[in-house]
DNA sequence: CAGTATCCCTCAAGATACTG
DNA sequence: CAGTATCTTGAGGGATACTG
C-alpha cells in the first residue's frame, strides 16, 4: 500500500471500498453474519481460518462500524458479532458477488449453495430479474439464511 | 490458500468470486475497463501499480474470461483489453461498491469521481432507488465515462 | 510503448502455545 | 470458549533494468 492513496485521499468510491473489505477474508466474514454467524468460534470453523487472522479481521470490521459487538443472547458470558446497518448495506455486494459467481464460476448443474430469504422464503435468484429498462432488481436485505 | 479450498471444491459462489477477483488490483482494473480504459500503459498510469503486477492480473482476467485481448483499434500494432460478456457481468458488483463507498465511506460534501451513464447521460445514482417491495433497483451497464 | 525479468522486502497468513 | 502472543513461511507487491 505504499503506493496507494491513502484511503482518505481516495477520490474513487470503488477504491475506498476494496481497501477496506477487498480482502480475502473481510467479505467472507460479512456473508456468514447475513447467514446468521454470530460468534467466534463459528466463524472460525466456518472459514477455516487462522484464529488471530479471525481476530484481526473482526476488530477491523468493528471499528469500520460494519459489526457491532454484543452481549451473547444466550446467556453466555462472551460477544457476538452482528452487521450493522452499515454492515447490511453490504448486501447488495455479497448478492452481486454471488449472482456473478452462480452465473459464470459454475458448470452446469454443478451444486452450489444458495441463500434463502426469509421474508419470502424462496432462494435469492440465480439472476437478477431484469427491468424494463434493462436494469437489474437486486433483493432487499431481510434476513437470509444459507442452505446447501 | 493452504488452508482455502480448491476453487473447483468451493461449494460457495461468493467464495469463488472473491478467489477470482478479490484482490487488491483487479476489481479496480475492472472498474477502468468499464470507464473506457483499455491500454496497458493506461491502466498503470491511473492505478499506480507496478508493471509486472499489472501485466500479471491483466494475464489472470484474461485467463479468466473477464477481459479479450484484440489489436488497437488505433492502427498501432499493441493490443488493448476490453472487458468480455462475462466481464460486463460484473458491472452490479462494481455498481453496489461504488454506491456502498459513497455513502459510508465519504464525509458529507466530500467530493468523490462518479461515473456517468452514457445512455440516460445522468450519473448513476449514489444510492440504489428502492422497490416497492423494498428491492433495490441496480442501473444496466450501457457504457460509463468518469468525471471527477 | 508494452511488456518481461530480477531483486528485494513487507506483511498476510498459518500453526501453535498460552490465558482469562 | 474466546481470544492473545509468538514464530515462521511464502506470496504479493514495489522498483527498476531490460527487450522487441
Amino acid at each position: 500500500m505504499t503506493i496507494r492513496k491513502a484511503t482518505d485521499e481516495e477520490p474513487c468510491p470503488v477504491a475506498r471500498s476494496v481497501d477496506l473489505i477487498g480482502d480475502r477474508w473481510s467479505l467472507l466474514i460479512v456473508r456468514d453474519a447475513f447467514d446468521g454467524v454470530r460468534r467466534f468460534g463459528d466463524f472460525q470453523r466456518s472459514l477455516g481460518v487462522a484464529r488471530n487472522i479471525l481476530a484481526d479481521r473482526l476488530r477491523k470490521l468493528v471499528d469500520a462500524g460494519i459489526l457491532e459487538m454484543r452481549d451473547a443472547s444466550d446467556g453466555t458470558a462472551y460477544q457476538e458479532y452482528v452487521l450493522s446497518t452499515k454492515g447490511e448495506g453490504l448486501f447488495p455486494i455479497v448478492v452481486a458477488l454471488r449472482q456473478w459467481g452462480e452465473l459464470h464460476l459454475f458448470a452446469r448443474g454443478e451444486r452450489h449453495s444458495v441463500l434463502i430469504d426469509t421474508r419470502t422464503r424462496k432462494p435469492i435468484p440465480r439472476m437478477t430479474p431484469q427491468a424494463k429498462d434493462g436494469s437489474t432488481l437486486m433483493p432487499a436485505f431481510t434476513e437470509v439464511r444459507k442452505v446447501t
